[in-house]
DNA sequence: GCGCGCGATTTGTGATCACATGACCCCATG
DNA sequence: CATGGGGTCATGTGATCACAAATCGCGCGC
């Protein structure tokens, strides 16, 4: 009897459509106020309309979309006290998440945290705003891993998510010269295990890029 | 040039359907690990089965429902280590949305929590769980209300959501005998316009009735 | 030249159907 | 009596269609 060598061939149309646009709309790919039809995510990714509006359904309950009265989809323009407003809630999520990280931060996981930033700084002088944020989100993904907290950890995926469009208009018009610096500090309070300093910089760096936006 | 008297005859099937759902996961009316099927659902509500696909998916998106590898859905049974994760989450939120609500919170918003809470305290004698649930979470819901933070409010009622089974079976086992008394200190601190004692009232209040769930 | 109204087209909604898969149950067999 | 196999039924998935409403554009009239 054997077992099969592939035991999930069909990831299933709607979550490949799901994960697709997920992916376009955290990295920022999509600009703010832009609108998704039904028929046309069907056709780009050649399926019926039936699982398109599964996927836009989804990612509308997670607030990457919004939904207009006549059930027009499209990615959300943020005001400013929803800017505000997020930013704080990424504080407030992922200082617990670096918080509970910190005790299980060994050596492995500072030198991945490196690494991602060496290219970040690579992704900065290229002036690649996408590969930025992917890899900024990769980053602090890395590290809230080690949290051990799924759920505290998707919901801040989903702020993520709601913030994308929104960061990728800021980074487009924002010139970019220096590397993430609350990178480092964040990367220092690691090695030395200080959990007040490592709180400030996750702070710091969260809502440092917000800011500028709202100014 | 006459305006239409009603502006939105029909509400939406799904959306119906998403409404009432919700509503009975979030307030405890359905047990943990019980099964949903979608024509199950379909027929019980007199639609077809595709809003309610669109309902169990979206409700699944935000985690009041799991979906098994099958694609079957039923409501979660959750884990200590999960449950604790959730009540951190309650925590986190619910203390920060108080502590905005706290400047706001006039006379007539602590008149409203306190009728409130005298109703909590007719359910609590007439043993009557879910209308506890229920009126609990407009207790909190009224208070964060004040907050003028939709963003977060909507967070913390996705916790709810994800709460909603496992509260039930929580409360229908434990036997109450006391009103709640975290919400008088929420209220005394209100009224004081103490905001340390907030955030303690709060913390204690959400954390209280998960504690005893681990045990 | 400008605004308004009407019509064609786009778009979301819901129903129905065909299909594949996984679950469940009953019976035969050791 | 336990156990495994086979078949039936239930269930999710995706496609297609009909319909209604909203949107956009074009042309007419002022």
């Amino acid at each position: 009897m054997l077992i099969s060598p592939r035991p999930d061939p069909a990831p299933a149309a709607h979550d490949r459509l799901y994960r697709g646009l997920r992916a376009r709309i955290m990295h920022g790919e999509i600009a703010p106020g832009q609108a998704l039809t039904l028929r046309g995510i069907a056709a780009e990714y050649e399926v019926s309309m039936t699982p398109a509006r599964e996927a836009l359904r989804r990612l509308v309950a997670e607030g990457a979309l919004t939904l207009s009265s006549s059930g027009r989809v499209a990615t959300p323009e943020l005001g400013n006290d929803r800017i505000e407003e997020l930013a704080a809630l990424r504080s407030l999520l992922e200082v617990e998440l670096a918080s509970r990280a910190l005790p299980r931060a060994h050596l492995a996981l500072i030198d991945r945290l490196q690494s991602i930033n060496a290219r970040i700084a690579e992704d900065v002088t290229r002036r690649d705003a996408i590969a930025y944020i992917r890899r900024n989100l990769e980053f602090h993904r890395t590290l809230y891993l080690r949290a051990q907290a799924p759920a505290m950890l998707a919901m801040a995926e989903t702020v993520w998510l709601q913030l994308g469009p929104t960061m990728r208009a800021l980074y487009g018009r924002v010139r970019h010269k220096e590397p993430p610096h609350f990178h480092r500090l964040i990367i220092a309070a690691l090695k030395a295990g200080d959990e007040p300093g490592l709180r400030l910089a996750v702070r710091s760096d969260v809502t440092q890029g917000l800011r500028m936006l709202l100014g």
